[in-house]
DNA sequence: TTTATTTCGTAACTATGGGTACGATACATG
DNA sequence: CATGTATCGTACCCATAGTTACGAAATAAA
Protein backbone atom coordinates (compact mmCIF):
# COMPACT_ATOMS: atom_id res chain seq x y z
CA UNK A 1 0.00 0.00 0.00
CA UNK A 2 2.41 2.47 0.95
CA UNK A 3 4.44 3.85 -1.86
CA UNK A 4 7.75 2.22 -2.30
CA UNK A 5 10.63 3.80 -0.69
CA UNK A 6 12.46 6.18 -3.58
CA UNK A 7 15.93 6.59 -3.49
CA UNK A 8 16.69 11.06 -3.03
CA UNK A 9 15.85 13.42 -0.45
CA UNK A 10 12.40 12.66 1.00
CA UNK A 11 9.93 15.18 -0.18
CA UNK A 12 8.51 17.19 2.95
CA UNK A 13 6.38 19.80 1.30
CA UNK A 14 2.56 19.51 2.54
CA UNK A 15 0.52 19.27 -0.55
CA UNK A 16 -2.85 19.13 1.48
CA UNK A 17 -1.95 22.09 3.76
CA UNK A 18 -0.90 24.15 0.85
CA UNK A 19 -4.18 23.45 -1.52
CA UNK A 20 -6.35 23.75 1.65
CA UNK A 21 -4.47 26.92 2.83
CA UNK A 22 -4.53 28.59 -0.73
CA UNK A 23 -8.38 27.28 -1.24
CA UNK A 24 -9.38 28.97 1.82
CA UNK A 25 -7.26 32.00 0.80
CA UNK A 26 -8.83 32.65 -2.67
CA UNK A 27 -12.35 31.94 -1.56
CA UNK A 28 -12.23 34.11 1.48
CA UNK A 29 -9.95 37.13 -0.14
CA UNK A 30 -10.44 36.69 -3.67
CA UNK A 31 -7.96 34.63 -6.11
CA UNK A 32 -6.14 37.81 -7.42
CA UNK A 33 -5.96 38.91 -3.92
CA UNK A 34 -3.64 36.38 -2.73
CA UNK A 35 0.67 35.58 -3.47
CA UNK A 36 2.58 32.69 -3.70
CA UNK A 37 4.28 34.60 -1.02
CA UNK A 38 1.19 34.86 1.06
CA UNK A 39 0.45 31.26 0.79
CA UNK A 40 4.40 30.02 1.83
CA UNK A 41 4.11 32.55 4.97
CA UNK A 42 0.52 30.66 5.84
CA UNK A 43 2.37 26.67 5.51
CA UNK A 44 5.96 27.73 6.03
CA UNK A 45 6.60 26.06 2.51
CA UNK A 46 8.78 27.42 0.10
CA UNK A 47 8.55 29.73 -3.15
CA UNK A 48 10.34 27.04 -5.30
CA UNK A 49 8.93 24.03 -3.09
CA UNK A 50 4.81 25.47 -4.56
CA UNK A 51 6.36 25.58 -7.82
CA UNK A 52 7.94 22.12 -7.95
CA UNK A 53 4.53 20.41 -6.95
CA UNK A 54 1.51 23.33 -8.68
CA UNK A 55 4.07 24.17 -11.51
CA UNK A 56 3.32 28.10 -11.36
CA UNK A 57 0.82 30.22 -9.62
CA UNK A 58 -1.77 29.19 -12.41
CA UNK A 59 -1.53 25.67 -11.72
CA UNK A 60 -2.14 26.16 -7.82
CA UNK A 61 -5.09 28.45 -8.44
CA UNK A 62 -6.28 25.77 -10.74
CA UNK A 63 -5.73 22.74 -8.61
CA UNK A 64 -7.33 25.26 -5.83
CA UNK A 65 -10.44 25.35 -7.98
CA UNK A 66 -10.37 21.68 -8.52
CA UNK A 67 -10.54 21.53 -5.08
CA UNK A 68 -13.28 23.92 -4.95
CA UNK A 69 -15.50 21.89 -7.23
CA UNK A 70 -15.26 19.22 -5.06
CA UNK A 71 -15.94 20.43 -2.01
CA UNK A 72 -18.83 22.99 -3.71
CA UNK A 73 -20.14 22.31 -6.39
CA UNK A 74 -20.65 18.42 -6.16
CA UNK A 75 -23.08 18.30 -3.77
CA UNK A 76 -24.84 21.16 -6.27
CA UNK A 77 -24.97 19.17 -8.40
CA UNK A 78 -26.05 16.02 -5.79
CA UNK A 79 -29.33 18.36 -5.08
CA UNK A 80 -30.08 18.41 -9.04
CA UNK A 81 -30.00 14.61 -9.88
CA UNK A 82 -31.38 13.65 -6.40
CA UNK A 83 -34.49 11.87 -7.72
CA UNK A 84 -36.92 14.56 -5.55
CA UNK A 85 -39.74 16.73 -6.96
CA UNK A 86 -39.17 19.91 -8.57
CA UNK A 87 -40.24 21.88 -5.57
CA UNK A 88 -38.04 19.68 -2.76
CA UNK A 89 -35.61 20.08 -5.13
CA UNK A 90 -35.40 24.18 -5.09
CA UNK A 91 -36.15 24.46 -1.44
CA UNK A 92 -32.73 21.84 -1.15
CA UNK A 93 -31.26 24.49 -3.12
CA UNK A 94 -31.97 27.56 -1.11
CA UNK A 95 -31.11 25.41 2.35
CA UNK A 96 -28.06 24.41 0.64
CA UNK A 97 -27.00 27.88 -0.43
CA UNK A 98 -27.92 29.40 2.97
CA UNK A 99 -26.38 27.16 4.70
CA UNK A 100 -24.17 28.46 8.17
CA UNK A 101 -20.98 29.00 6.95
CA UNK A 102 -19.64 29.93 10.23
CA UNK A 103 -20.59 27.25 11.86
CA UNK A 104 -19.68 24.67 8.58
CA UNK A 105 -16.42 26.58 8.77
CA UNK A 106 -16.19 27.91 5.21
CA UNK A 107 -15.69 31.59 4.03
CA UNK A 108 -18.93 33.24 2.80
CA UNK A 109 -19.65 33.53 -0.65
CA UNK A 110 -18.65 31.18 -3.78
CA UNK A 111 -14.59 30.94 -4.79
CA UNK A 112 -16.41 30.24 -8.49
CA UNK A 113 -18.59 33.27 -8.61
CA UNK A 114 -15.46 35.12 -8.29
CA UNK A 115 -13.05 33.24 -10.45
CA UNK A 116 -16.03 33.71 -13.04
CA UNK A 117 -15.92 37.68 -12.53
CA UNK A 118 -12.38 37.78 -12.72
CA UNK A 119 -11.96 35.19 -15.36
CA UNK A 120 -10.06 37.62 -17.89
CA UNK A 121 -7.08 37.77 -14.95
CA UNK A 122 -6.72 34.47 -13.93
CA UNK A 123 -4.15 32.26 -15.93
CA UNK A 124 -4.90 30.24 -19.21
CA UNK A 125 -5.26 27.05 -17.11
CA UNK A 126 -7.64 28.11 -14.72
CA UNK A 127 -9.53 30.44 -16.78
CA UNK A 128 -10.36 27.56 -19.15
CA UNK A 129 -10.98 25.30 -16.24
CA UNK A 130 -13.56 27.84 -14.80
CA UNK A 131 -15.30 27.96 -18.31
CA UNK A 132 -15.66 24.29 -18.60
CA UNK A 133 -17.10 24.11 -15.27
CA UNK A 134 -19.82 26.73 -16.03
CA UNK A 135 -20.55 24.79 -18.72
CA UNK A 136 -21.04 21.59 -16.34
CA UNK A 137 -23.18 23.88 -13.69
CA UNK A 138 -25.79 24.82 -17.04
CA UNK A 139 -25.94 21.53 -18.21
CA UNK A 140 -26.53 19.79 -14.73
CA UNK A 141 -29.25 22.98 -14.18
CA UNK A 142 -30.55 21.70 -17.76
CA UNK A 143 -30.57 18.14 -17.22
CA UNK A 144 -32.59 18.74 -13.73
CA UNK A 145 -35.13 21.10 -15.33
CA UNK A 146 -35.82 18.80 -18.51
CA UNK A 147 -37.11 15.76 -16.10
CA UNK A 148 -38.90 18.43 -14.04
CA UNK A 149 -40.39 19.19 -17.81
CA UNK A 150 -41.34 15.90 -18.43
CA UNK A 151 -42.62 14.86 -15.00
CA UNK A 152 -45.09 17.62 -15.62
CA UNK A 153 -43.56 18.93 -12.48
CA UNK A 154 -42.27 22.57 -13.88
CA UNK A 155 -44.87 23.79 -16.31
CA UNK A 156 -43.45 26.96 -17.42
CA UNK A 157 -42.91 27.07 -20.85
CA UNK A 158 -39.53 29.14 -20.02
CA UNK A 159 -36.81 27.53 -22.20
CA UNK A 160 -34.82 25.26 -20.70
CA UNK A 161 -31.81 26.86 -21.23
CA UNK A 162 -32.98 30.36 -20.33
CA UNK A 163 -33.97 28.77 -16.67
CA UNK A 164 -30.52 27.27 -16.43
CA UNK A 165 -29.18 30.93 -17.43
CA UNK A 166 -31.93 31.90 -14.22
CA UNK A 167 -31.24 29.38 -11.75
CA UNK A 168 -27.60 30.05 -12.18
CA UNK A 169 -27.61 33.85 -11.85
CA UNK A 170 -29.82 33.86 -8.91
CA UNK A 171 -27.22 31.49 -6.40
CA UNK A 172 -24.65 33.71 -7.98
CA UNK A 173 -27.03 36.68 -6.68
CA UNK A 174 -27.27 34.74 -3.24
CA UNK A 175 -23.47 34.60 -3.35
CA UNK A 176 -23.02 37.63 -3.74
CA UNK A 177 -25.28 39.33 -1.41
CA UNK A 178 -23.54 36.91 1.53
CA UNK A 179 -20.59 38.14 0.60
CA UNK A 180 -21.59 41.90 1.01
CA UNK A 181 -23.03 40.99 4.37
CA UNK A 182 -26.58 40.59 3.78
CA UNK A 183 -28.10 38.17 6.21
CA UNK A 184 -29.15 33.88 5.42
CA UNK A 185 -32.85 34.80 6.35
CA UNK A 186 -32.94 37.79 3.81
CA UNK A 187 -31.20 35.70 1.27
CA UNK A 188 -33.43 32.81 1.64
CA UNK A 189 -35.84 34.78 1.28
CA UNK A 190 -35.41 36.49 -2.26
CA UNK A 191 -34.77 32.82 -3.77
CA UNK A 192 -37.50 31.40 -2.48
CA UNK A 193 -39.11 34.13 -4.36
CA UNK A 194 -36.87 33.74 -7.36
CA UNK A 195 -37.49 30.39 -7.34
CA UNK A 196 -41.62 30.33 -7.25
CA UNK A 197 -41.37 31.83 -10.59
CA UNK A 198 -40.41 29.00 -12.57
CA UNK A 199 -42.85 26.02 -11.72
CA UNK B 1 -17.46 83.68 -19.08
CA UNK B 2 -14.39 82.33 -19.83
CA UNK B 3 -12.03 81.88 -16.68
CA UNK B 4 -9.83 84.63 -16.19
CA UNK B 5 -6.21 84.42 -18.00
CA UNK B 6 -4.53 82.71 -15.21
CA UNK B 7 -0.65 83.13 -14.51
CA UNK B 8 1.62 79.96 -15.06
CA UNK B 9 2.26 77.82 -17.93
CA UNK B 10 -1.19 76.96 -19.06
CA UNK B 11 -2.60 73.52 -18.61
CA UNK B 12 -2.81 70.74 -21.38
CA UNK B 13 -3.68 67.78 -19.61
CA UNK B 14 -7.30 67.17 -21.14
CA UNK B 15 -8.83 66.08 -17.99
CA UNK B 16 -12.05 64.85 -19.91
CA UNK B 17 -10.12 62.42 -22.19
CA UNK B 18 -8.43 61.26 -19.33
CA UNK B 19 -11.52 60.38 -17.76
CA UNK B 20 -13.66 59.18 -20.60
CA UNK B 21 -10.64 56.93 -20.96
CA UNK B 22 -10.06 55.52 -18.40
CA UNK B 23 -13.85 55.17 -17.79
CA UNK B 24 -14.27 53.15 -20.72
CA UNK B 25 -10.57 51.21 -19.70
CA UNK B 26 -12.18 50.09 -16.14
CA UNK B 27 -15.77 49.25 -17.87
CA UNK B 28 -14.23 47.12 -20.86
CA UNK B 29 -11.70 45.13 -18.50
CA UNK B 30 -11.97 45.43 -14.99
CA UNK B 31 -11.23 48.81 -12.76
CA UNK B 32 -7.88 46.56 -11.00
CA UNK B 33 -6.69 45.34 -14.49
CA UNK B 34 -6.08 48.73 -16.10
CA UNK B 35 -3.24 50.81 -14.75
CA UNK B 36 -2.02 54.37 -14.50
CA UNK B 37 0.59 54.15 -17.05
CA UNK B 38 -1.70 52.38 -19.58
CA UNK B 39 -4.36 55.39 -19.66
CA UNK B 40 -1.54 57.36 -19.90
CA UNK B 41 -0.79 55.59 -23.34
CA UNK B 42 -3.90 55.58 -24.60
CA UNK B 43 -4.66 59.46 -24.38
CA UNK B 44 -0.76 60.74 -24.07
CA UNK B 45 -1.05 62.15 -20.80
CA UNK B 46 2.23 61.81 -18.47
CA UNK B 47 2.14 59.94 -15.43
CA UNK B 48 2.39 63.22 -13.14
CA UNK B 49 -0.21 64.98 -15.21
CA UNK B 50 -2.70 62.29 -13.93
CA UNK B 51 -1.59 62.51 -10.46
CA UNK B 52 -1.83 66.21 -10.18
CA UNK B 53 -5.08 66.51 -11.63
CA UNK B 54 -6.65 62.87 -9.57
CA UNK B 55 -4.27 63.10 -6.59
CA UNK B 56 -3.90 58.96 -6.86
CA UNK B 57 -4.84 56.17 -8.80
CA UNK B 58 -7.52 56.00 -6.41
CA UNK B 59 -8.74 59.30 -6.93
CA UNK B 60 -9.26 58.75 -11.15
CA UNK B 61 -10.80 55.73 -10.38
CA UNK B 62 -13.21 57.35 -7.84
CA UNK B 63 -13.90 60.04 -10.42
CA UNK B 64 -14.60 57.42 -13.15
CA UNK B 65 -17.19 56.14 -10.97
CA UNK B 66 -18.62 59.39 -10.60
CA UNK B 67 -18.91 59.15 -14.39
CA UNK B 68 -20.53 56.34 -14.48
CA UNK B 69 -22.75 56.93 -11.82
CA UNK B 70 -23.89 59.75 -14.06
CA UNK B 71 -23.99 58.21 -17.16
CA UNK B 72 -25.12 54.61 -16.52
CA UNK B 73 -26.74 54.85 -12.81
CA UNK B 74 -28.99 58.06 -13.26
CA UNK B 75 -30.89 56.77 -16.02
CA UNK B 76 -32.05 53.73 -13.97
CA UNK B 77 -32.84 56.00 -11.38
CA UNK B 78 -35.15 57.86 -13.75
CA UNK B 79 -37.11 54.75 -14.86
CA UNK B 80 -37.63 54.26 -11.07
CA UNK B 81 -39.05 57.70 -10.32
CA UNK B 82 -40.67 57.76 -13.62
CA UNK B 83 -44.92 58.06 -13.40
CA UNK B 84 -45.76 54.79 -14.50
CA UNK B 85 -47.75 51.82 -13.58
CA UNK B 86 -45.05 48.99 -11.95
CA UNK B 87 -45.67 46.92 -14.80
CA UNK B 88 -44.73 49.44 -17.49
CA UNK B 89 -41.27 49.93 -15.15
CA UNK B 90 -40.31 46.65 -14.92
CA UNK B 91 -40.28 46.43 -18.68
CA UNK B 92 -38.33 49.37 -19.45
CA UNK B 93 -35.81 47.99 -17.00
CA UNK B 94 -36.10 45.18 -19.00
CA UNK B 95 -35.28 47.23 -22.09
CA UNK B 96 -32.76 49.56 -20.44
CA UNK B 97 -30.98 46.55 -19.03
CA UNK B 98 -30.89 44.61 -22.50
CA UNK B 99 -30.09 47.63 -24.89
CA UNK B 100 -27.82 46.44 -27.66
CA UNK B 101 -24.12 48.48 -26.16
CA UNK B 102 -22.30 47.95 -29.27
CA UNK B 103 -25.37 50.19 -31.03
CA UNK B 104 -24.72 52.41 -28.56
CA UNK B 105 -20.87 52.35 -28.21
CA UNK B 106 -20.78 51.08 -24.38
CA UNK B 107 -18.94 48.21 -23.28
CA UNK B 108 -20.39 45.10 -21.93
CA UNK B 109 -21.67 44.49 -18.30
CA UNK B 110 -21.44 46.91 -15.66
CA UNK B 111 -18.79 49.06 -14.24
CA UNK B 112 -20.72 49.29 -11.38
CA UNK B 113 -21.01 45.81 -10.37
CA UNK B 114 -17.39 44.86 -11.25
CA UNK B 115 -16.59 47.39 -8.42
CA UNK B 116 -18.77 46.28 -6.25
CA UNK B 117 -16.64 42.47 -6.97
CA UNK B 118 -13.99 43.74 -6.45
CA UNK B 119 -14.52 46.32 -3.51
CA UNK B 120 -11.84 45.09 -1.46
CA UNK B 121 -9.16 45.32 -4.30
CA UNK B 122 -10.33 49.53 -4.38
CA UNK B 123 -8.74 51.89 -2.49
CA UNK B 124 -10.55 53.51 0.37
CA UNK B 125 -12.02 56.53 -1.54
CA UNK B 126 -13.88 54.32 -4.51
CA UNK B 127 -14.69 51.64 -1.87
CA UNK B 128 -16.48 53.90 0.49
CA UNK B 129 -18.76 55.59 -3.03
CA UNK B 130 -19.56 51.85 -4.00
CA UNK B 131 -20.77 51.59 -0.36
CA UNK B 132 -22.93 54.64 -1.24
CA UNK B 133 -24.00 54.14 -4.29
CA UNK B 134 -24.89 50.22 -3.58
CA UNK B 135 -26.98 52.03 -0.96
CA UNK B 136 -28.69 54.66 -3.20
CA UNK B 137 -29.48 52.31 -5.61
CA UNK B 138 -31.22 49.93 -3.22
CA UNK B 139 -33.07 53.01 -1.61
CA UNK B 140 -34.15 53.78 -4.77
CA UNK B 141 -35.55 50.04 -5.42
CA UNK B 142 -37.34 50.47 -2.41
CA UNK B 143 -38.98 54.01 -2.60
CA UNK B 144 -40.16 52.40 -5.97
CA UNK B 145 -41.76 49.37 -5.02
CA UNK B 146 -43.04 51.33 -1.88
CA UNK B 147 -44.89 53.42 -4.40
CA UNK B 148 -45.92 50.95 -6.20
CA UNK B 149 -47.26 48.78 -3.14
CA UNK B 150 -49.15 52.02 -1.90
CA UNK B 151 -51.05 51.91 -5.31
CA UNK B 152 -52.08 48.38 -5.32
CA UNK B 153 -49.91 47.26 -8.30
CA UNK B 154 -47.13 45.20 -6.41
CA UNK B 155 -49.92 43.30 -3.90
CA UNK B 156 -46.81 40.16 -3.54
CA UNK B 157 -45.72 40.22 0.50
CA UNK B 158 -42.06 40.29 -0.15
CA UNK B 159 -40.62 42.94 2.21
CA UNK B 160 -39.65 45.61 0.15
CA UNK B 161 -36.01 45.61 1.51
CA UNK B 162 -36.24 42.04 0.21
CA UNK B 163 -37.36 43.10 -2.93
CA UNK B 164 -35.03 45.55 -3.50
CA UNK B 165 -32.49 43.30 -3.28
CA UNK B 166 -34.11 40.83 -5.28
CA UNK B 167 -34.15 43.62 -8.50
CA UNK B 168 -30.48 44.51 -7.50
CA UNK B 169 -29.87 41.08 -7.75
CA UNK B 170 -31.71 40.41 -10.83
CA UNK B 171 -29.98 43.74 -12.33
CA UNK B 172 -26.49 42.01 -11.50
CA UNK B 173 -27.27 39.28 -13.02
CA UNK B 174 -27.83 40.28 -16.17
CA UNK B 175 -25.08 42.41 -16.33
CA UNK B 176 -23.05 39.21 -15.70
CA UNK B 177 -24.39 37.00 -18.45
CA UNK B 178 -24.05 39.66 -20.70
CA UNK B 179 -20.33 40.17 -19.73
CA UNK B 180 -19.83 36.16 -20.46
CA UNK B 181 -21.47 36.38 -23.80
CA UNK B 182 -24.78 35.65 -23.16
CA UNK B 183 -27.25 37.52 -26.13
CA UNK B 184 -29.29 40.59 -24.72
CA UNK B 185 -32.36 38.40 -26.19
CA UNK B 186 -31.73 35.42 -23.62
CA UNK B 187 -31.32 37.89 -20.77
CA UNK B 188 -34.51 39.81 -21.80
CA UNK B 189 -36.64 36.27 -21.42
CA UNK B 190 -34.42 35.55 -17.79
CA UNK B 191 -35.37 39.01 -16.76
CA UNK B 192 -39.12 39.14 -17.41
CA UNK B 193 -39.64 35.56 -15.48
CA UNK B 194 -38.05 37.12 -13.04
CA UNK B 195 -39.85 40.33 -12.53
CA UNK B 196 -43.06 38.53 -13.23
CA UNK B 197 -42.37 36.66 -9.84
CA UNK B 198 -42.73 40.40 -8.03
CA UNK B 199 -46.50 41.88 -8.64
C1' DT C 1 31.54 4.95 1.36
C1' DT C 2 30.85 6.49 -2.76
C1' DT C 3 27.54 7.53 -6.22
C1' DA C 4 23.12 8.47 -8.16
C1' DT C 5 19.00 10.63 -7.28
C1' DT C 6 15.65 13.67 -5.56
C1' DT C 7 14.06 17.44 -2.93
C1' DC C 8 15.17 21.53 -0.20
C1' DG C 9 15.28 26.54 0.32
C1' DT C 10 18.11 30.98 0.13
C1' DA C 11 18.83 34.49 -2.72
C1' DA C 12 18.50 36.21 -6.51
C1' DC C 13 16.15 38.06 -11.29
C1' DT C 14 12.56 40.51 -13.87
C1' DA C 15 8.46 42.91 -14.76
C1' DT C 16 4.89 45.73 -13.33
C1' DG C 17 2.76 49.45 -11.15
C1' DG C 18 1.86 53.24 -7.85
C1' DG C 19 4.03 57.35 -6.86
C1' DT C 20 7.35 61.49 -6.99
C1' DA C 21 11.77 64.64 -7.37
C1' DC C 22 13.05 68.11 -10.04
C1' DG C 23 14.64 70.90 -13.76
C1' DA C 24 12.47 72.71 -17.92
C1' DT C 25 8.88 75.39 -19.90
C1' DA C 26 5.34 78.89 -20.79
C1' DC C 27 2.59 82.38 -19.51
C1' DA C 28 1.23 87.00 -16.70
C1' DT C 29 2.80 90.78 -14.33
C1' DG C 30 5.94 94.52 -12.71
C1' DC D 1 13.34 92.22 -19.66
C1' DA D 2 13.24 90.29 -15.17
C1' DT D 3 10.39 87.97 -11.89
C1' DG D 4 6.76 85.15 -10.12
C1' DT D 5 3.85 81.33 -10.87
C1' DA D 6 1.82 77.19 -12.40
C1' DT D 7 2.17 73.17 -15.25
C1' DC D 8 4.99 69.91 -17.91
C1' DG D 9 7.22 65.44 -18.40
C1' DT D 10 11.68 62.63 -18.05
C1' DA D 11 13.66 59.71 -15.14
C1' DC D 12 13.66 57.72 -11.15
C1' DC D 13 12.30 55.33 -6.49
C1' DC D 14 10.30 51.47 -4.22
C1' DA D 15 7.30 47.64 -3.17
C1' DT D 16 5.17 43.56 -4.79
C1' DA D 17 4.79 39.32 -7.18
C1' DG D 18 5.83 35.60 -10.38
C1' DT D 19 9.67 32.81 -11.30
C1' DT D 20 14.12 30.41 -11.15
C1' DA D 21 19.43 29.40 -10.58
C1' DC D 22 21.96 26.76 -7.85
C1' DG D 23 24.40 24.77 -4.10
C1' DA D 24 23.10 22.22 0.07
C1' DA D 25 20.81 18.36 2.15
C1' DA D 26 18.96 13.56 2.55
C1' DT D 27 18.18 9.09 1.15
C1' DA D 28 18.71 4.48 -1.69
C1' DA D 29 21.55 1.77 -4.39
C1' DA D 30 26.22 0.31 -5.82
Amino acid sequence: MEKTEKRGRPKTLDRGRVLQTALMQYWDLSPTDVSIGDICKLTGASKPGIYREFGSDDGLKRAALESYRSLALLPLFDILKRDQNFAAAKAALVSFTTQDREAVGLPLGCLFVAMRAQRDSLGSATGERVDQLRQEVLDAYMVWIETAKSKGECGVKIPTDAAALYFDAQNGGAMRMQKEGVDNATIATVLRYAFEAIE
